[in-house]
RNA sequence: GGAGAGAUGGCUGAGUGGCCUAAAGCGCAGGUUUGCUAAACCUGUGAAGGAGCAAUCCUUCCGAGGGUUCGAAUCCCUCUCUCUCCGCCA
């Protein structure tokens, strides 16, 4: 959430940042300052009340200890009449408070000055790319088929547990994909620095808000009813993200400044509606409902947080590179990206099965806009209390990376050839049918 | 699911209607003393919001939300969470 003294003070700025993003959330700036003024205003009012009453109220206490009954009893009628007035602007406060913070919670990050303006992920910039396109001797298969033949995926068996979008990964396919979250963990645990943590998959209404997830995108998500009590529904929901969870481990504390940077790696299995996406890419793995994913996130003073968004996004890359895949790093101009982040870079891995670019990373500096949601602050040395960055990037997201792996590297026999780093974890050198 | 106990500052913990402006201790920061360290002593030590050019002042916060009262950490109601025991259970 933006700061709102920030809003206050420099409206054109906000507005002008927020109109490179070109979804029209600036022209809510002029609403949310009349309401924010409209509080402040009433609160100078009640506190005058609130400050009369207090001071009425001892002297009372002192008349009743001097036994001084009547004089008490005409001041009680005094403050009583306070009071009431108290009570109504303080409903008063509490509704507009409401409301403005309501503005503030649905308005988008601002981009950060050096992110590339642009409407629709056209505009977007390449950064980097990472390795080459292999080239094959032979026509190269798409997943579904290498994941037929090879039994990696059963996808009409998967569809029949759960519907269209849900994976049954069986034998090879499901110890790939096991092996794939073993190294991604491992290699972030113990290159990367980066402390394991296993979160809840089930998460509460806080967490969704905290991160950005909700208000706005709350059809996005799997609500969770406990049995058949309907009250319960609106309280948790399956996680869209490790980041949802990971990142409000510490919402509502104020850590100290010696236990930054914290910086944390979490699997998890990540559940997501799309609605309104149906038919866009449904058939194979590259959009489903649940995939496995390998999250980090970071939590860093200020001044490190575009720092720490480049060693991110190189941790990411490291997992491309060792698997020998093909990719490029893109930076998402200020009309496509997300709704926290303020800077992002995305990692698309080359698939070519597919003949095309996959997303298989974001990575996001959110700045404070997070830490104000949940918040969740650190102390300085010089005893300030501030917000800090909050990072996220997938490190990577797997169903999509399982597929770029067995199309590059699919061989002429059909079989699939297993990368050096993963044969530990699996022990064998190629899937074969 | 049943029964009971509890939730107070960074931590421990006192506080049953009015100097609570939350005791005391620990911790932490600064200072004095000291050859260094330690110890002792002194001082200070929460958060949020708001008014003001500023010094400064005001309001709110004792798990959350309501209520009673001139006035609530304290009394009443609801909820959440934690702990103990019982039941069920991977």
């Amino acid at each position: 959430m933006l700061d709102i003294k920030l809003v206050r003070e420099q409206p054109d700025f906000v507005r002008q940042r927020l109109a490179t993003r070109g979804a029209g959330d600036e022209k809510q700036i002029d609403e949310l300052l009349a309401h924010d003024e409209r509080r402040r205003k009433l609160l100078v009012e009640t506190e005058t009340l609130k400050a009369e009453r207090n001071k009425v109220s001892k002297e009372i206490g002192v008349l009743m200890g001097q036994k001084k009954i009547e004089e008490a009893d005409a001041r009680k009628k005094q403050t009583r009449e306070i009071g009431d007035k108290i009570s109504t602007l303080d409903k008063e406060v509490a509704e507009v408070e409401k409301v403005r913070d309501e503005f503030l919670l649905r308005l988008p990050n601002l981009p950060h000055a050096s992110v590339a303006l642009g409407r629709s992920a056209a505009d977007n910039p390449v950064i980097r790319i990472g390795g080459e396109k292999k080239q094959f001797a032979f026509a190269p298969k798409s997943h579904i088929a290498l994941c037929e033949s090879l039994k990696l995926v059963d996808f009409e068996r998967g569809a029949k547990l759960s519907g269209s979008g849900f994976l049954l990964y069986t034998n090879w396919g499901a110890r790939l994909e096991r092996a794939l979250i073993q190294f991604l963990l491992d290699l972030h645990i113990t290159e990367h620095g980066y402390t394991e943590v296993s979160p809840p998959f089930i998460i509460g209404r806080d967490c969704m808000v905290g991160v950005g997830q909700f208000p706005k995108f709350e059809d996005q998500a799997y609500a969770v009813r406990e049995g058949n009590d309907s009250d319960t529904l609106g309280k948790l929901y399956l996680l869209p993200t490790a980041e949802a969870p990971v990142a409000n481990i510490h919402r509502e504390e104020i850590l100290p400044e010696a236990q930054l940077p914290v910086r944390y790696v979490a699997y998890s299995p990540c559940f997501r509606a799309e609605a309104g996406a149906a038919g866009v890419g449904t058939r194979g793995m590259i959009r489903v409902h649940q995939f496995d994913k390998v999250e980090l996130i970071k939590i860093v003073k200020p001044e490190h947080g575009y720092d720490e968004l480049e060693k991110l996004v190189a941790n990411a890359e490291k997992v491309l590179q060792l698997l020998g895949l093909h990719y490029k790093v893109i930076n998402l101009c200020t009309g496509d990206m997300g709704f926290a982040s303020a800077k992002t870079y995305d990692i698309e891995v080359w698939a070519p099965g597919q003949g095309q670019y996959l997303e298989v990373s974001s990575c996001s500096n959110c700045e404070d806009f997070q830490a104000r949601r949940m918040n969740l602050k650190f102390k300085s040395k010089e005893s300030e209390i501030k917000f800090p960055h909050i990072l996220n990037g997938s490190g990577t997201a797997l169903a999509r990376l399982f597929v770029a792996l067995i199309e590059t590297h699919q061989q002429a026999d059909g079989s699939v050839a297993i990368p050096a780093v993963l044969q530990p974890y699996l022990k064998i050198e190629r899937i074969t049918a």
